[in-house]
DNA sequence: ATGGTGGTGCGACCA
C-alpha cells in the first residue's frame, strides 16, 4: 500500500497537476494540505474515478485537507476531539486497518509571533490526540505538511535558518514530542544524509538553486515499522509549469504478513 | 539583501 502526502496549495490551481501525479504515482491513499476550497467546490468527478473513497474538511481560501483512498475509509474524523479549532487542518481514518492521520501544522510565520505561540499550542494539543489515537490504533501513520524541518540535514543551508520558524529549537522539540510516542520519520529509515527536500519557497529562484527544506514527513508507528517497504520524495511535479510549492512525499507498506 | 513569488479574489491576507 503505497500512501502518499502533497500540500497543493490550492486543489482548484493544481487539479491538473494532481489528476497527473496520481495517474503516474499509483497511491493507494493521497493526503492533501491547503486545498484552500470549501467541502461543496471539492471536486468529487474528477477524482472518483481514482479515489473511490473521500473524506474533506474545506475551508474558503486558506488551510483544508482531504484524505483520498481507493478502497473502503473507516472512522473518518475531522478535527482534534475537544479543541475548538476554527482552522481545517486535521482529517482521518483507516484505511486496510491502517490509522491514518492526515495534518496541515500551523506555519507559525515567524519565532515569537501570535501565529508562532498558536503553532506551538496547536501542536501541544496535537500531541495529545496523536497519544490517543495510537492508544486505540497502534498501526498508524501520521503524514501531512509539518512545517518543521527535523534536524540541520532537513535543511539546505543551516545557518541561514538557525532559529528561524520552520527551525527552531521549540518546533523541533514539539515535534520530538511527537516522534517519542512511538513514531518515526519513515524518510529517515532509507536515508541519512542531507540534501532531501520538500518544499521550496517560490521566490528568489529557490527551487533552481535548491534552496529546500523537508518539512513534510510520513511518521509510521512501532507497529508498522516492520511493513515500511520503501519511503521517499516525489520531485517531478515542482518541475512541472505553475507548481505547488511543495512537492509529493510517500510511504510504501508491505502486506501484512 | 527585511526583498522576492504565488493563490485567493479584487484588497489585503497567508505562506
Amino acid at each position: 500500500m503505497k500512501i502518499a502526502s502533497w500540500n497543493v496549495n490550492s486543489l482548484k490551481a493544481r487539479l491538473p497537476h494532481v489528476e497527473r501525479w496520481i495517474a503516474e504515482s499509483g497511491a493507494d491513499v493521497l493526503a492533501m494540505q491547503e486545498i484552500k476550497l470549501l467541502d461543496e467546490a471539492f471536486p468529487h468527478l474528477m477524482l472518483e474515478p481514482t479515489y473511490a473513497f473521500r473524506a474533506v474538511s474545506g475551508q474558503k481560501t486558506y488551510n483544508g485537507v482531504a484524505l483520498l483512498a481507493k478502497r473502503e475509509l473507516h472512522e473518518v474524523t475531522f478535527g482534534v476531539p475537544g479543541y475548538d479549532d476554527p482552522q481545517a487542518r486535521v482529517v482521518a481514518g483507516t484505511v486496510d486497518g491502517v490509522r491514518i492521520v492526515n495534518l496541515y501544522v500551523v506555519n507559525g510565520e515567524s519565532v515569537g509571533s501570535p501565529k508562532y505561540r498558536y503553532k506551538l499550542e496547536w501542536m501541544a494539543r496535537v500531541r495529545d490526540y496523536l497519544a490517543a489515537e495510537l492508544a486505540r490504533y497502534p498501526e498508524m501513520v501520521v503524514l501531512g505538511d509539518f512545517n518543521v524541518a527535523p534536524d540541520d540535514r532537513d535543511v539546505y543551508k543551516p545557518e541561514r535558518w538557525r532559529e528561524k520558524v520552520l527551525c527552531s529549537t521549540p518546533e523541533r522539540e514539539a515535534l520530538q514530542s511527537w516522534l517519542a510516542l512511538g513514531l518515526h520519520d519513515s524518510f529517515r529509515l532509507f536515508e541519512a544524509g542531507p540534501g532531501h527536500h520538500s518544499w521550496w519557497d517560490y521566490r528568489l529562484m529557490a527551487y533552481e538553486r535548491g534552496w529546500g527544506l523537508r518539512i513534510d514527513l510520513v511518521l509510521v508507528s512501532d507497529a508498522l515499522k516492520p511493513r515500511v517497504a520503501a519511503a521517499g520524495i516525489e520531485r517531478a511535479p515542482r518541475t512541472w509549469e505553475r507548481p505547488s510549492d511543495h512537492t509529493p512525499v510517500f510511504v510504501e507498506l508491505a502486506p501484512r504478513p
